[in-house]
DNA sequence: GATGAATGAGCGTTCATTCAT
DNA sequence: TATGAATGAACGCTCATTCAT
């Protein structure tokens, strides 16, 4: 086979921008399906729709995913890579770790939820029961999140010990499921978008009684 | 299910034995369709599989339910009323208020969750994303089991003052969404069902401490 | 579940009359496909076509047929079934055994291939090459095949010995070679239809050479 | 392939080397074709696929080949040359004309079809059934095999007059037919590679008893 | 009331082919 | 020449729903 051997492995500039062309449109791909998913639900978003949302061909969008379920695999992916990420940032924004979980809350109420909705929707909503490998993905991201979170509380209580290995864990999902509820009850199913600030204090609040517990544990 | 009723409300023994026989069948295709929606997902389950495991045919089905989504609608509201009449009792059993939230949630997880996988996948996870007829009826059972929490709360603490119009609310979701992923993380996602008990337990501390804080409010 | 008891088990006329539409209208859809294929081939009839020009749509056509491979292997199995049979008369007309070979392989020629020629292109053309379930079943259409010329020379042959075990199947396997090349070449390539007897008639002598061959060795 | 030849047949080095290259080129995506399309079918085989194994891009394919047909119909007619090239040798071998039948013969079936399986399933087998065009340069080669054996039984019957203007057709395509379904039966359906001698002596004693028929015509 | 054959819109997916680089 | 991303027509197939019996 003939390879092209130039003198140092720098690749062209033609080939680099063909690169981040196929980048670019990798992400258009994602962003029309993320759109339209959140908008009328996964089954009745069609790849046709998709791919004319994101103006290539429906062969383009089996180029560059490997069917439908993989789109919104990827999604996931996506959106629970940059939860993870923007939740990991608040609570290290935060003076004291404690306030770590009211920084988090804060910014997953107040500033995620709003500015993400469609991404937010398509987590707690229409990637939910659509098949086995999906919900195996969404469970992958839920266990990613409840581990960090198992982490920031380990970091909170220092060294006290837990009464159960249980304990953290249980603490840690259940925040994951005050957040999913809050959002989807406050956000999705009716828009209070104008008192969000309010109820995620409230929502702050009484995540915090159940962290502090862990310190100075107090009587049942 | 409407009735017909003669006018001098004497049904003939032939008529009340063909009513049985109708409640029977309805219960009969409603419990079909809970098996295979629970097990292979609501877009996976067939209106002819689940014809078939209820040993009638598919037009029975629709002489019964008006059509697919209404099949699941008509669960969700079986499965939302039975949730809601056991966690009410559960509640009631308690000798003092505040008790009723600890064997509300022991009773849920350690007996609900247990004896009605099936229900509960399906409300909480074959149910979801589906299409937005279904996600209303979600959400209304949703809501309803809200007021109940809220009313629930509003017994324990009595004529306490709460600081915000949405305090009572975002606690009583934060319950419900506690309820809803402890279940998914821990029975559905993988199977703890044999340490469920303590899980309960932790789960049920957690939620406490957010109640308790609204009798006597301690610093944040 | 609630069963209909009639005096004794005659089905009724109007299930009678259902019973023998259902065997039309699958007999209507094959014939559609016999038609349909062995004018343009397997992958370029459409279960679409087919459907249409059975005058039924194409859920009725994957009512009656799994899919399309099972529709050509219906059809393979039909014309099979009628080839054999169709041969197996020809040979029991002959008054002495050894002329079946030629009123079967005459008959072949003039009469089978001449008025079944759909039939003929697809068992021997059209399902050729098309998919590996497809091919097994032709595969077992021609080893029953071989086996009733195998039986029949041994009836020929009587109690005579043959040198190898491989000599009938080999000289079955050839006459089926005969049968499928010539058909192709003089009526589906070409159209010597006019000269088909005479055709015929030059086949089965060649056949008759190997055969009699058998019977009374001569000199390689 | 067409070669550009310059005015004054010169070429350089480099033009040499670039034609060797492209004929290598040429005859590594036809032996790809050629491997994938007997192991996977026609239509199962990508063109992708064949340009992967190729090592080549799909494009260069396209270079080479106008379309997936002419892919096939260079492969059928590239083994068909070599076919109809062994078979001539063969026969050629025998020290008279008589005995090039039985060499040619056994030569297909012991050397021929055992060292070329691909060729052979290709050419009997996947080659069939699959478009207008390719069956017609289908019929093409058999055509010309056709004329080649009708030479060929012209030699051995000398100035022998024979019956009809058919027999010697009807017996050319015989041979043709015994061939390919000798092969098919014995090599592709079931492998009997092992006893290949002994099914191939049958097939030729087969075969000779027709054509001795020629010289010294007996009783029928 | 119950049946189940019939419908057909709609969908996901494939893949031969093209063409700008 | 060679590449491989892009195309889009075409297809097989599913399944909720209907309705004559």
């Amino acid at each position: 086979m003939a390879i092209n051997i130039k003198k140092d492995d720098k690749p062209s500039r033609s080939a680099l921008r063909r690169q981040r062309e196929k980048e670019l449109r990798y992400k258009t791909i994602l962003k029309a399906a993320e759109t339209l998913i959140s908008k009328k639900g996964y089954h009745q978003a069609s790849m046709e729709e998709i791919a004319d949302l994101a103006e290539v061909s429906v062969g383009t969008v089996y180029f560059y995913f490997k069917n439908k379920d993989d789109l919104l695999i990827n999604l996931i992916k996506e959106i629970g890579f940059l939860l993870r990420k923007f939740l990991g940032d608040k609570f290290l924004e935060a003076a004291i770790p404690l306030d770590g979980f009211k920084t988090a809350g804060l910014g997953f109420f107040e500033e995620f939820c709003v500015s993400h909705k469609d991404k937010v929707s398509i987590l707690f909503l229409e990637a939910v029961g659509q098949s086995a490998e999906v919900e195996a993905v969404r469970k992958e991201h839920f266990d990613k999140l409840t581990k960090d979170i198992i982490g920031a509380l380990k970091i909170v209580i220092k060294g006290s010990k837990t009464p159960s290995k249980y304990t953290l864990e249980v603490i840690a999902v259940c925040i994951g499921g005050i957040y999913d509820r809050v959002a989807l009850h406050f956000l999705q199913w009716q828009d209070c978008s104008k008192d969000i600030s309010e109820i995620g204090q409230e929502a702050v609040t009484f995540i915090l009684q159940g962290v502090n517990n862990l310190i100075s544990p107090g009587a049942e």
